[in-house]
DNA sequence: CATTTGATGTTCT
DNA sequence: GAACATCAAATGC
């Protein structure tokens, strides 16, 4: 798996902003190294960011939970496109869900981006997610937090190398707090070990039976 | 605090 | 017409 060596590598290499060619490799590598980094998005409304503690993996090919596996069509058309670019797509009609496409153009593979830990901009989340009651619930979730950052469908097959959205490094975490379970809300292959978050991070996404001890108010 | 239910409308068969 | 990488409100403890 990968590495925090491998990210200070880049960082000191490239710069804090991800470069396009560190998305073009294994997406379930990808996943777990986008823990701990900063998406940040920025609108007329200013800018929005926050660290990515929970992703999910979605590989093209063999994956029939991934969009791919329904070949190239006019909705998932980034999906197969050139890694380190988003895409972004309505799910049940209501929201947006974030993902930063992986491995070479054609592989149609993501990792989706679950959950943030607010950093910058919370007032303007507070403002986009009026039906949170309280910060814990701003970014909990892949369609909370692109709610909460401004992300729409203009910002599917974007770049993530600058603004509006970019991804950049952040802090590092260690192997020993990365924590593999089954991915969330599909039916399909649903028992794979491809969702990736930070162990007891109170950010993470709700899911059924897995609540969280602490509390946190707004 | 935990579980269930209804809303939502686009995409694909 | 069915499925859907979800969310929030309502219900039951």
């Amino acid at each position: 798996m990968t590495t925090d060596a491998a990210l200070t590598a880049r960082r000191s290499r490239f710069g804090a902003v991800l470069p396009a060619v560190w998305y073009d490799r294994d997406t379930r590598v990808v996943a777990r190294a986008l823990l701990g980094t900063v998406l940040e998005c920025r609108t007329e409304e200013g800018v929005a960011s926050g660290r990515i503690v929970e992703t999910e993996a979605y590989l093209g090919g063999d994956d029939p939970a991934c969009h791919a596996a329904v070949g190239l069509t006019e909705r998932n058309r980034h999906l197969h496109g050139p890694p380190g670019i988003a895409y972004v797509y309505r799910i049940y009609g209501a929201h947006w869900c974030f993902n930063a496409v992986t491995e070479p153009a054609g592989k149609g593979s993501a990792v989706l981006v679950r959950a943030l830990e607010p950093l910058v901009g919370i007032e303007i989340m507070r403002r986009r997610r009026p039906a949170a009651r309280r910060d814990i619930d701003l970014t909990s979730g892949p369609g909370k937090l692109c709610a909460a950052l401004g992300i729409v469908g203009a910002h599917d097959g974007l770049p993530l190398q600058r603004p509006p959205l970019v991804i950049r490094a952040g802090t590092p975490v260690p192997d020993d707090a990365v924590e593999v379970t089954p991915r969330i809300g599909i039916t399909r292959a649903a028992e794979w070990p491809l969702r990736f978050l930070v162990r007891d991070n109170p950010w993470v996404s709700r899911t059924p039976g897995h609540f969280f001890r602490r509390r946190f108010e707004g």
